[in-house]
DNA sequence: CGGCATGTTGCGCA
DNA sequence: TTGCGCAACATGCC
């Protein structure tokens, strides 16, 4: 359940798991989620060492070691860390875990699990470029609402398309995004650079409210299921929550859209439509 | 059975 | 160079 609220749950779990502890046992043999691919990578950089902490920028997780190993994971599709006691049974989708002993006495064992296995647990000696070359976090950063009035203004691309660029802003995926622009009245097909400057000040609100109010669900809830909270994702052909009018769905760099036509207002020239194919109107 | 899914990368084309 | 579109990855759910 991988998008900057989740993973921000996911690093406070794997915080409490593991921060402070000593590692007595860790193990990951899955050859497509583990990096370097050798099923003793993990154990061996890790075995014996105490976790410094855990920290989190946009979907990355860093569990940092005492000796400056690194451990750095990224939930893909489907990827969630659980926490258990030491001694519970393997579970369905687990594809890694990490046993320590704790200083209150508790055994502890973080496990990962990841049905689809698009996630990545990359063992480390120093950050990797995919952590480093991130854009600023909302939560950790913060966003800067003048830098990122000008970074949007330099691109003619779809509003939607650029805020999901992790090199942009750290963490925001396909939810975040389509509800962020609801919340802001911005049409997720206007031009990046067509945007005011107010406008990218309700952006900046809208990605706020967005996150913060996920957030607050994911940490309230006792339970790890999903729960639609939405006010247009997933919800096209259904009304508005805002003004009432049907919910539109269109798809922005080959992800599904949803959007109120009425509501948010589109900024710039139509990107070209290059064929208006009669191609089945879902829905 | 077909369609769709919270992510990322890489390729081909205009 | 930029901007897309799309397939691939692997699995589960409706």
């Amino acid at each position: 359940m991988p998008e900057l609220p989740d993973v921000e749950v996911a690093r406070r779990r794997l915080d409490h798991a593991l921060r402070g502890a000593t590692i007595t046992r860790a193990h990951s043999a899955d050859r497509r989620i583990l990096r370097p691919k050798a099923p003793s990578a993990l154990s061996r950089a890790t075995k014996g060492r105490t976790v410094r902490d855990v920290s989190r920028r946009g979907k990355w997780l860093k569990v940092l070691l005492d000796d400056g190993g690194r451990l750095f994971s990224h939930l893909g599709m489907t990827g969630w860390w659980v926490e258990r006691d030491a001694s519970a049974p393997t579970e369905r989708s687990e594809r890694a875990r990490i046993d320590v002993a704790r200083e209150d006495g508790r055994n502890a064992s973080a496990r990962y699990l990841d049905s689809r296995r698009f996630g990545r647990l990359i063992v480390a000696d120093h950050d990797i470029d995919e952590w480093s070359t991130l854009g600023p976090d909302p939560l950790v950063d913060g966003i800067d609402a003048t830098a990122l009035a000008a970074t949007l203004a330099k691109s003619r691309r779809a509003i939607k398309d650029v805020i999901m660029e992790q090199t942009i802003l750290a963490g925001v995926g396909n939810i975040l995004a389509t509800e962020a622009l609801w919340h802001a009245r911005i049409d997720p097909r206007s031009r990046s650079n067509a945007l005011t400057r107010a406008d990218v000040g309700k952006l900046v609100r809208g990605l706020g409210k967005a996150i913060g109010d996920e957030l607050d669900v994911r940490m309230t809830a006792d339970t790890d299921e999903w729960s639609d909270i939405f006010a247009v994702y997933g919800h096209a052909g259904r009304p508005c929550p805002r003004c009432g009018s049907r919910i539109a769905r269109v798809v922005i760099g080959g992800r599904s859209t949803a959007f109120c036509k009425t509501c948010q207002v589109r900024r710039g020239t139509p990107a070209k439509t290059p064929r208006s194919r009669s191609k089945k109107r879902a829905i």
